[in-house]
RNA sequence: GGCCCUGUGGCGGAAUUGGUAGACGCGCUUGACUCAAAAUCAAGUUCUGCAAGGAGUAUCGGUUCAAGUCCGAUCAGGGCCA
């Protein structure tokens, strides 16, 4: 590729320039006056990894910085903030793997990203970085996870974990990729431990109805209710002799084609019947279970897979409807912590249910019309075989059902979500401490807010316990401690926050990033709270913005913060690949480091590239050819300098400029990158080989200048401005300029193009008429015009026969 | 299996509400400059055809005066979920 090397340098000379101008003068810290409005633009911060800044990191960077700078020309006070997530299980990992205390690892590595992200000429605030792994930023999310606690939102229960024996830590489904440990891809196994949640579900309604207050892209938005799952249903209680086995249904309407009940292994009444010996197939049982254990959620619920099951000998459920005797058996395809882990199955219009009643030879009995004979039916259709609800259709037969229930006492209309509150707990050492204590007499306690930060004790070893228990566990100067209440003997709590948590609230400890009273002062909140527009992943959909949304929501609930949502509007930017179409890494050989791509091109050259490559939401692929383009029109916008007129612009010209201040700004405000700087480059091209009037030069380089910030800068001053080009104002255009003098008119017939002609804007149809079908001749003779249609400025269609 | 997205030259990609398909960039071809090359500048570059013309936005069908754009089916690729 032929980059010019020669001029590489004098660029690289003139960033650094600028950058030192820009930190010495405090370019991009906030007002925080009060002069200006107030616009917060985020992006994710990164987690400090091993591999280092590839141009893929720099994409949203560069995209939002564009935006930063174009707000700041707007007339906002911007705070363009970054921060590391340096807490957490990545982290620690890093450490492990080169050997040294997280500490240090991870003060090192932001050295390193803190020098790429500079030479990239990013806007970011200098003075409000915060990094989630700081003991004062500990402090706060501790005293966060603290109100959390008092508030009753933190709670203590045993749930089967995803135990990912390799890296020896219980995982979040969330943390799952196929059924296995995102990390390491290893098998995950099933295992029972008391664990703190925080109780997400109780925010689930909210989590999907307050997605009406905010701008989130609608894909985004579909994502996060899918994700939390809402149904409405009916809870019914079967009746196994004496005990009650209440399961969920959200079609209580089929209760009377219901042949039998499937039970999840781990269901808690099974245990109970082995061990009164109700059931009587016992070792067949508990075989089925062991063999449970060890298979993933995806792999239980997998439709595709035969059903596998054991009928549980000598229990029968009655169903309260109708007083039918069923069988009950027990299947690894229903799950115990959905619903209540017990299922009414309904063969005759549930696929699962069919597959199931033919394996095992059970009744099938249809209650909606409209089926075929041998097959599963799954679509709608009156109610047949049902007693009361025959004839009814679906929602009917529903409402009829349930008050029926509800009258007789046996069953009740409920909301389930697939939404599980968050699994809080995690056995490694790189993570916030819970900051609770148990005492024998008192309970769990929290931490005194004056002993925050709760920092873990320096251990050199701090790889995870081969039992599941957290390496701090091994800590026990740390772990015995007395209890804050009584005084008495008491156990710290040794599990550690997820990665999740700081990047649950960080955004707010930018605003006020050095208060050591509060996370953030109040009237700085009140302020800056929500965020304007934070883009990021689309990964994150699911995690990191429905945990910050609950997280915030729940302080809100609290009064500590303002509003209830964070982020008043969302994007996502895709994946910046190799130039090779796969993922960029260190191991595939094919990874651009940014520092590099800025060397040999300079750091304009490199911006531009990123987002000249494709659509913002879109994946696209790095390339070379494009850095050496973007490099020569930036070489052609210097030049041009020496070349300008200082002639008033023709009619034309100012066309020409107008239509570009309106082409950019609406695409810079769409985040179309890519087409506002391939419109600048149209405009560049239509004064080639002749001057550019002063004037149309000065407002190409302020378009250009959140793209380019340092050669826009340096021609902005070889102009002979003396102010810095961060503060301009964004140029405005003249909507009555844009309209051009002359048009062509396209001629078709029939909908087929046959020629074009110019003609003055001011025509009348009549004469574009007449015209057009002198164009047309050749096609117009010997046939009839049956109609014609005329768009203004733009076309003219011929009907014939 | 479900939900969602994408499919346009040799390549990356442009095309308000349906209204000139292929902007812009890369690559390539030719020319100028040069002893030569690089760089730069100029012209060209969807396919087919000498040309006039014809064909053309994954495939097939539909709606419409007019479809890359809207609708239906199919195929291929990708994402998220189960």
């Amino acid at each position: 590729m032929n980059l010019m090397t020669e001029e590489t340098d004098k660029f690289r000379a003139r960033e650094e320039k600028w950058q030192k101008r820009w930190k010495q003068e405090r370019a991009f810290v906030p007002l925080n006056d009060g002069s200006k409005p107030k616009y917060y633009n985020l992006i994710e911060f990164p987690f400090p990894s091993g591999s280092g800044l590839h141009v893929g990191h720099m994409l949203p960077y560069t995209g939002m910085d564009v935006l930063a700078r174009f707000r700041r020309h707007q007339g906002y006070d911007v705070l363009f903030p970054i921060g590391y997530d340096s807490m957490g299980i990545s982290s620690e990992k890093y450490a492990t793997k080169i050997g040294k205390h997280p500490r240090d690892s991870v003060a090192e590595l932001i050295k390193i990203f803190e020098k790429d992200i500079s030479v990239m000429g990013l806007s970011f605030n200098p003075e409000s970085t915060v990094a989630t792994s700081d003991p004062e930023f500990i402090k706060w999310t501790q005293w966060m996870f603290i109100q959390f606690f008092k508030a009753g939102l933190a709670y203590k229960s045993e749930l089967p974990m995803n135990w990912c024996p390799c890296c020896k830590t219980n995982l979040t489904n969330e943390e799952l990729e196929d059924g296995k440990c995102e990390r390491c891809h290893g098998p995950v196994e099933k295992k029972m431990k008391l664990q703190w949640n925080l109780a997400m579900t109780k925010y689930a309604d909210r989590l999907i109805d307050d997605l009406s207050l905010v701008d989130y892209p609608e894909q985004v938005k579909v994502q996060q209710i899918n994700w939390i799952g809402r149904s409405c249903g009916a809870d019914v209680n079967f009746m196994v002799d004496d005990d009650v086995m209440t399961v969920y249904t959200t079609r209580i309407d089929t209760i009377f084609g219901v042949t039998f009940c499937v039970l999840a292994p781990e269901h808690k009444l099974i245990s109970k019947w082995l061990e009164n010996e109700k059931i009587t197939n016992k070792q067949e049982v508990m075989d089925y279970i062991e063999s449970a254990k060890s298979k993933s959620e995806f792999e239980r619920t997998d439709v595709t897979k035969t059903k596998t099951g054991v009928k549980l000998d000598g229990v029968m459920a009655t169903n309260p409807f109708n007083g039918r005797k069923i069988p009950v058996f027990i299947s690894d395809y229903v799950l115990v912590d959905y619903g209540f882990g017990a299922i009414m199955a309904v063969p005759a219009h549930d696929s699962r249910d069919w597959d199931f009643a033919k394996k095992f030879n059970l009744d099938i009995i249809p209650v909606l019309a409209g089926g075929t004979d041998g097959a599963v039916y799954e679509g709608d259709g009156l109610h047949i075989n049902s007693e009361f609800l025959n004839g009814m259709g679906k929602d009917e037969a529903i409402a009829t059902a349930i008050k029926y229930g509800e009258e007789h006492g046996f069953a009740k209309g409920t909301k389930k979500y697939k939404l599980k509150d968050w699994g809080f707990s995690r056995q490694m050492y790189w993570g916030e401490p819970i900051p609770l204590v148990h005492c024998e007499k008192c309970g769990w306690q929290p931490v005194p807010e004056s002993e925050l930060p709760l920092l873990q004790p320096f251990m050199s070893d701090y790889k995870p316990t081969d039992d599941g228990e957290s390496p701090l566990a091994r800590a026990t100067d740390w772990v015995n401690t007395t209890c804050p209440v009584c005084g008495g003997v008491a156990k710290r709590e040794t599990d550690t926050m997820p990665q999740w948590a700081g990047s649950s609230w960080y955004f707010m400890r930018y605003i006020d990033s050095k208060n050591n009273n509060a996370f953030c002062d109040r009237k700085l909140l009140d302020k800056w709270m929500p965020i304007d527009h934070y883009n990021g992943g689309m990964e994150h959909t699911t995690r990191h913005v429905l945990y910050s949304r609950f997280w915030y929501k729940a302080l809100s609930d609290l009064g500590f913060v303002p509003g209830v949502e964070p982020y008043k509007k969302r994007t996502s930017n895709g994946l910046l690949l190799a130039e090779d179409g796969r993922k960029m890494s260190k191991s595939l050989g094919n990874m651009v480091p940014s520092s590099d791509a800025v060397a040999r091109a300079g750091a304009d050259a490199c911006r531009m590239t990123i987002l000249s490559l494709g659509p913002w939401e879109q994946n696209v692929n790095w390339s070379e050819g494009t850095l050496s383009g973007v490099q020569r029109f930036l070489k052609r916008v210097e030049n041009l300098s020496d070349n300008l007129t200082h002639d008033t612009m023709t009619v034309e010209q100012e066309r020409l400029v107008n239509q570009l201040i309106s082409d950019v700004t609406e695409r810079i405000e769409n985040m179309r990158f890519n087409t506002a700087i391939s419109g600048m480059m149209e405009f560049l091209n239509a004064f080639n080989g002749g001057k550019m009037p002063y004037d149309a030069y000065e407002i190409l380089i302020q378009l250009l200048n959140p793209f380019a910030p340092h050669l826009t800068e340096e021609m902005w001053e070889k102009l002979g401005h003396k102010d810095m080009m961060v503060y301009t104002a964004w140029p405005v255009f003249d909507a009555a300029k844009l309209v051009k003098q002359e048009t062509v008119i396209v001629v078709s017939v029939n909908g087929k193009r046959s020629g074009d002609f110019v003609v003055a804007a001011n025509a009348t149809q009549e004469e574009i008429t007449e015209h057009a079908k002198v164009v047309a001749q050749k096609k117009l003779s010997g046939v009839q015009i049956i109609k014609t249609i005329y768009v203004p400025n733009k076309l003219i269609n011929f009907v014939v026969k």
